[in-house]
DNA sequence: GTCTATACTTTGATAGAC
DNA sequence: GTCTATCAAAGTATAGAC
């Protein structure tokens, strides 16, 4: 997972500089109450209180729940990214993201809530942040991958998007996979899709 | 996704041979509201309206509403996997399932709804039902790949094991992207995997 | 602009009547 | 076995204080 632009829209239009500010203050502590709760029981009120306003008052920066729990997410993907997805291209950086993912409390149950959401028909705001954040990753895998094929890196008789959106796949099933039976090893299981990319050796 | 056994618990203990045909209804009628509406909506007064019977009448047959759901996706599972996993094994029959799966409305995303819910710390009903579903589909597909291994139909340097639930990931995360972006064949990605799987050329 | 107070609606769940 | 009644919690919306 990563993101160089958390985006507009992640929060209700039209607010002052001072009111940006205050939304970010809620949305560092709203995070915290994930990482103590879990996305489960996380209700707007739950999440008020943690901050010690009014429910009420979170709406005043967030149009409706989802609007924020999606804030939530993307802030703290924007969190990590900026240097994680840079240091690390490729295989390697979705490894990396990975693993940091699941060690984070409630993170992974909080994206699959989402992304679980947004496939709903009706406009969802997390239908459209999910939708452009696949197609971000997906490019962005798409160049590295046609970079390291026309290098000699990796097997080229595949294209490059399925590579892409198969790491991607893989990288998400993994994660709830081993969140539900931690025996299985992330990282190793992982780098075998590396080792599938190898070019047909000898 | 498939299953043989729906496997028990899923739904109230103790029911004489009357209730579970009465449950088995139930479920039939159930899965049709999601066909119609998807996952978003489904309270369990909608399923009952449905049904012509209050909210109430459900929880007597079912404990909870997570565990209804559970139980309706069981079932929806259940009605196709039986001939459906024998008749194409391996990688074929996951492209299959992938595909009929997205062809549904609503079950890809009840799928994903459940297994988000499953993640959660507390212990659900969800959570038993999806460890045991993939442990028993990455225990089947590794029985399937190590036989693949042996006769030399596909590449033996990678861990059968780490194959299965790379397969399982990918089949998951990409009936989501597919969801959110139907441009990308969901199909030939699918089988690039499978391209990945062959032994090295030459 | 920021926030509290309050009320409305839906929902999951329980208890007890028939 | 099913219903009605009822409850607590939650998302949402509005009015008004400061």
């Amino acid at each position: 997972m990563s993101a160089t632009n958390p985006g507009p829209a992640l929060g209700r239009q039209g607010l002052q500089p001072k009111g940006v500010a205050r939304r970010q203050e809620i949305l560092d502590r709203a995070i915290d109450v994930f990482r103590e709760r879990g996305a489960y029981g996380t209700s707007l009120r739950r999440i008020a209180e943690a901050l010690g306003v009014s429910h009420a008052a979170l709406l005043h920066y967030f149009d409706s729940r989802e609007q924020l729990l999606v804030a939530v997410y993307a802030h703290a993907e924007a969190q990590r990214s900026a240097a994680e997805t840079e240091s690390h291209p490729g295989v390697d950086g979705m490894v990396h993201a990975a693993m940091a993912n699941v060690e984070v409390p409630g993170l992974v149950e909080l994206y699959s809530t989402l992304v679980a959401a947004a496939l709903d028909g009706d406009d969802h705001v997390g239908t459209q942040f999910f939708s452009q954040r696949f197609e971000r990753i997906r490019e962005r895998l798409t160049a590295e991958f046609t970079a390291d094929q026309e290098a000699g890196r990796i097997r080229d008789d595949v294209p490059a998007s399925h590579l892409a959106a198969l790491l991607i796949a893989a990288s998400d099933g993994l994660q709830i996979q081993w969140l539900l039976e931690p025996s299985l090893s992330l990282e190793s299981t992982l780098r075998t899709f590396a080792t599938l990319l190898q070019p047909a050796a000898r």
